[in-house]
DNA sequence: CTTGTAATCGGAGTGCGTTCCGATTAGTGT
DNA sequence: ACACTAATCGGAACGCACTCCGATTACAAG
């Protein structure tokens, strides 16, 4: 054993149900202090990004402001993509909720047509509202967007529905791809500053690729 | 006049017709020193990848390799990513002449819908031949991709193509957006790597999303 | 309470992208 | 040829993400 690396970040992502967890038990929860100054990292970087914008969330300036040193940073969430995803982890959990639990058409008990739908438009609305920090995490690691674990959680999400809502022959997980793909936050970034679009011009081109691919 | 930032990146971006020039007519066309070292820097940096892979691209390294100062380079290129469009940009040129003036189906010739699905096909093997340079790109400067003049050729090309394939009434630059946003190479290194999906699943994918919506 | 030890802490150090600015050189008018 | 000026060159310096490792501390066993 190492003993160098016991912890690789042991959140961020979100309930992640697919994520490969090693051995997929839980091993010694968190020591005391450990949990606090993840607690002291979360709220300074919250303070900081309130302040001046995440363009300041420097890891020193973190690390300063929470009155600890930056290694201990990196022990918790591993690198910056991962102090900001933790920071977008609060209003995820909420978002997951809606859509697994909440009431329809986002919930269960309306068409997976519907849901889908449903699920476009308010996927497009956290992106617009959560876009500073969402096109930070997406700066620090190229990619990590994929690799996170709500992309996960949505791919499934939609592979489902539209499994339901569609004929077999047609491949279901390139589909759910092609329909997140466009609300990746640098395109709506993108399309909002230069093509001068808004959010409904979105959601409604969004709802005529649905259209013609559902019925 | 300033006279410390005389000539940004006077080239990156292959023809590109709708990058917004200044005043739109050529300044000093550039010195012969500047053109000799542009070269150079083109050079060592090819010679670099060919040999190291991309990962060993630093700006240091290039200017060692070239025997000039890194400030040269940021002078030529603008950043990290500039230097890599500029290695893109000598395939790019050939590629945006086969789509435009080249034989059918890819140029024209062929029926807006079938030209429309080879260009697709064709940047989907584009982006898997050049794939380490693109991500490479895209990590220096997310967004970039949508910045720079080939994604604008790209998306011109294909509304044009779309409008005469549609019937008014949908939203054609989103729907060119659309269709181009799964192609993104950390999307499809996802797929790769994490899905199991070939070229060939990708490209079946696309067809099904114009089947669709194009009839 | 004491002791053992494994996880944690913290900050100096490293690598790389980027900027700054004095020295140098190319191109032009005389 | 010669001088003038503006663009260019080069490398020292800076900011920031990330690593390393000796010192410290929490937790459990005796």
């Amino acid at each position: 054993m190492d003993s160098r690396r016991p912890a690789p970040p042991p959140s961020s992502g979100a309930l992640e149900p697919l994520t490969p967890l090693p051995p997929a038990g839980k091993a010694t929860p968190e020591r005391a202090d450990a949990a606090r100054n993840r607690r002291r990292i979360l709220d300074a970087a919250t303070r900081i990004v309130a302040r001046h914008g995440v363009q300041e969330l420097t890891v020193d300036l973190v690390a300063g402001e929470a009155g600890i040193g930056v290694g201990t940073i990196y022990r918790r969430f591993g690198d910056r993509a991962g102090l900001v995803f933790a920071l977008l982890d609060e209003h995820e959990r909420g978002f997951q909720r809606e859509f697994m639990t909440g009431p329809p058409p986002l919930g269960p008990g309306a068409e997976p047509t519907a849901r889908v739908r449903a699920f476009l438009h308010a996927l497009a609305d956290r992106v617009a509202a959560q876009f500073e920090l969402i096109l930070a995490a997406e700066a620090s690691a190229p990619g990590a967007r994929y690799r996170s674990g709500p992309y996960g959680v949505y791919h499934t999400h939609l592979v489902t529905l539209l499994t339901q809502a569609r004929p077999p022959g047609t491949d279901a997980r390139f589909l759910a791809d092609a329909l997140l793909a466009p609300l990746s936050a640098p395109l709506m970034d993108h399309q909002r500053q230069v093509r001068g679009m808004t959010a409904q011009d979105i959601k409604a081109g969004l709802d005529d690729l649905l259209r013609w691919s559902l019925g």
